[in-house]
DNA sequence: CTGAAATATTCCTATCAGGAGATATATTGA
DNA sequence: TCAATATATCTCCTGATAGGAATATTTCAG
């Protein structure tokens, strides 16, 4: 029960549905997630924290980057199915169409400065 | 989008999760998921009022007393979707399993004075 | 080691969500 | 019509949550 309440809270948030939308297509760091949505820093840190105790989402870091992406969802079933369904779901919403087409423009070298 | 996240934020609450559970089983009037559920009236009924904005449940009206049920899920794909896995989905939950137990002995006959 | 850059954490604020009591509404029976 | 019962709505309280600013941490280059 606990578990599948954190899935669905952590699922409960535009934001954070926007952000799996994005992963689907590819890695991202944090910088770039944050330009995306156009948020604080600080603000896209805490959503992945989120998705990432759900088991949503994890990552790997690349020496001074954080690269996040989506689990295979075995830590839960709930996980596992909702990354799958969402693979097609929301997939005509205009929104996340215009995020997705954004994406390739949003590239870490063009908004860090290292 | 909406219509997703209403159905998450709808799902994310342990109170609600069991009321689906319990309309697995039967259809309930909101005296006896009060008294399932062990919360005020007002609560019961604000509950449910979500569930049906979801399209999760809907109710029909039989004189005094409201009868929830679920729904087929026709309104939203997310609806229908949740509602299939939810009839797997978490029945081995002591907490949910002992829930159901009590269902039979759960009947408007004794909670009601009418 | 030091400074700079990316990310995480802390703290604060505003809004939202769950709960209950009081009250309004609706339906039925007398 | 009136009283009783079941349910819905309103209001208030409290705890959770999203957001950002400030700060801490981590990592790398030099």
């Amino acid at each position: 029960m606990k578990a599948f309440v954190k899935v669905m809270k952590a699922l409960s948030d535009p934001n954070r549905i926007r952000i799996i939308k994005m992963l689907q297509h590819k890695t991202m760091c944090v910088c770039e997630i944050q330009e995306a949505l156009q948020v604080a820093q600080p603000t896209a840190s805490k959503h992945l924290k989120l998705l990432e105790d759900a088991g949503l989402v994890t990552f790997q870091k690349e020496g001074i980057w954080v690269n996040y992406y989506l689990t295979d969802g075995s830590s839960t079933p709930y996980a596992a199915s909702f990354l799958g369904n969402l693979r097609h779901w929301l997939e005509d919403e205009p929104e996340i169409a215009e995020l997705v087409e954004k994406l390739p423009t949003i590239r870490r070298e063009n908004i860090c400065k290292k």
